[in-house]
DNA sequence: GTGAAAGCGCTAACAG
DNA sequence: CTGTTAGCGCTTTCAC
């Protein structure tokens, strides 16, 4: 007696379990009168359903599990757990988090680990950009990529519109007058770093603007690589009046050098940015204006599509889809008109 | 003939499912031939138990459940997720990760869907120390919080050492030849300021250096503050000439008052702070000494702690434990000599 | 040391 | 619309 279970509903509310069952699941014809009993009576016997019977019974756990590299390890990337779950409770089922620290065997034990629990899909998720290499393991699962693009195999995945991204903030620069702009760019070979350099190229092209040699040049993600990168820059004659960095910490490195050669911003140096870190964003001073990368969005997505995937997994595969996702701009106090 | 189950090992190893779950498992007596043999056979036909029907059976899930305010909103507490799915992973149970979104309802719902779900155990992890009334709920669940003390059951509970990191961070500063040291303090009546107080002053009196009414200012915690509550400070002849800080946003916001102020880090002013988010911590120029609050090492002991108490959970209650938890300091450049 | 039988709590399939 | 029966895949109990 100690666990209230359906039997016990059903001999409360005087029918049978498979009533019960059906009244509470809203499966198969009840008619609204035993449906209200039903459900009273669970209510009032304080009646949990047992979800690993459940599951066990109907091949359906309603738990979907959440792989990622190091999303965790990295703030930045926070948020995408925390659309992934909202969307998962709003959709009333749960997530099973799991994390490879970057490491394929542990990542696999992860994802047989989630097997044996039969969760009902997966989405696979990196902290940035990147290609992917689905593991084989996850072959026979309904699967969605969150912030890459998988290259064995079609799943469907969501991606920032990188080349959009980098044509707005630019062309908020241009907006404002200016037309010596540096992008501050990324040293590796990343999608990201691939995609906002033609956004960057288009942007000014379509303004009609030269696209000199010093347009550009390199720091890994940093503040102190941002620093070292722009210090030198700032200290030349023809230096720029604005600069597009490649991300937040790399424009605190900037602004670092912009007082380190006594330049204010925005008044002598506007900055644009991306990831709308807001810890970083919000702290600096003046605050910077970035462009965001959406994962909370992208996070509710992912579980969108994974469990439209789950629902009809058995009828028509339908092409699997591409979402380049928009990256809003977050407009704060660091980029100023020109003044000549 | 889809997917194979312990019968069919058993079938394949010459043996019964009874056999083959005792070799599996461990439990039970089974000769170290057969052992072998079906360890083999499993491996070969690749199969993989079913943990929902091993859970239905045994009632033992290995699943926990992490319940969260705004852990995941905030980058600050991002560790504890980590050594939480560390410690789990070690310890071959799965973490079925939730969070409340500071909603009493919503929590009720998540614990709901967690005690669905036959979760062993849950950790109740808040994102800074606090005092934490848990949930009715939970009351027949084995429960340990993270970084919170709870006022209504005795069950084992993590917390930093507010006092320890506070005096250790001043102390390191007299050591340092400081005796005009100012704690830039948090506003809000929180156990974290009640302790680092402490040991503030403790610090102090233990040093021999009096404790005049200038030395606390209070901000609340982001970098806008930070800045505005230290300005007027450094603008006074009788500015001090080292710096306590609530946090690693309010020593950003110090290190732009003594920008402001003209005054050079650490030269003219040292500044030590507390939560080592490394983000800030590493970003700032020059890079920020800081207390670290050691979220993935709480993670792991909060796993520990729960298995713990999952295993003899029929068997004698032992007393509640309470872990004080050390916080080691992190030395950057921030922090120099006094010179006269 | 090994196996047969029972059953965890639920839902699917079908009958009425 | 409702009930009966069977069984998901495993572990437990208990006999051998």
């Amino acid at each position: 007696m100690r666990k209230v279970g359906i039997k016990d509903v059903a001999h409360a509310a005087g029918v049978s379990p498979t009533t019960v069952s059906h009244a509470l699941s809203g499966s198969g014809k009840v008619s609204p009168d035993t449906r209200k009993k039903v459900h009273e009576t669970a209510r009032a016997l304080g009646y949990t359903p047992n979800r690993l019977a459940a599951g066990l019974r109907s091949r359906r756990t309603n738990v979907i599990g959440l792989v990622s590299d190091e999303i965790a390890t990295t703030p930045f990337a926070t948020n995408v757990l925390l659309g992934v779950q909202h969307a998962a409770e709003k959709a009333g089922v749960i997530v099973m988090t799991v994390n490879s620290e970057r490491n394929a065997e542990t990542e696999k034990r992860q994802i047989t680990a989630l097997h044996q629990h039969q969760v009902d899909g997966i989405i696979y998720a990196r902290m940035y950009n990147q290609r992917v290499e689905l593991p084989e393991l996850l072959d026979s699962t309904p699967t969605v990529v969150l912030d890459g693009k998988p290259t064995n195999r079609a799943v469907p995945f969501v991606i920032p519109n990188e080349e959009q991204l980098a044509y707005d903030a630019v062309s908020h620069l241009i907006e404002h007058g200016h037309t010596k702009i540096t992008f501050v760019q990324n040293a590796d070979k990343i999608p990201a770093s691939r995609g906002r350099l033609i956004g960057f190229e288009r942007a000014l092209q379509e303004h009609g603007i030269a696209r000199s040699d010093n347009d550009l040049i390199l720091a890994s993600s940093s503040a102190e690589a941002g620093r070292t990168a722009v210090r030198p820059l700032l200290e030349r004659e023809d230096r720029p009046t604005a600069l597009f960095c490649f991300n937040d910490r790399i424009a605190m490195g900037a602004y670092q050098a912009a007082h380190l050669a006594g330049l204010a911003i925005p008044e002598d140096l506007s900055v644009i940015s991306v990831d709308n870190f807001e810890i970083i964003a919000d702290s600096l001073y003046p605050a910077l204006t970035s462009m965001e990368l959406p994962h909370f969005q992208m996070g509710v997505w992912a579980v969108e599509r994974l469990l439209a995937l789950i629902e009809n997994s058995e009828e028509d595969e339908e092409e699997p889809c591409e979402y380049l996702i928009g990256c809003p701009m977050v407009v704060r106090d660091s980029v100023a008109p020109l003044v000549k």
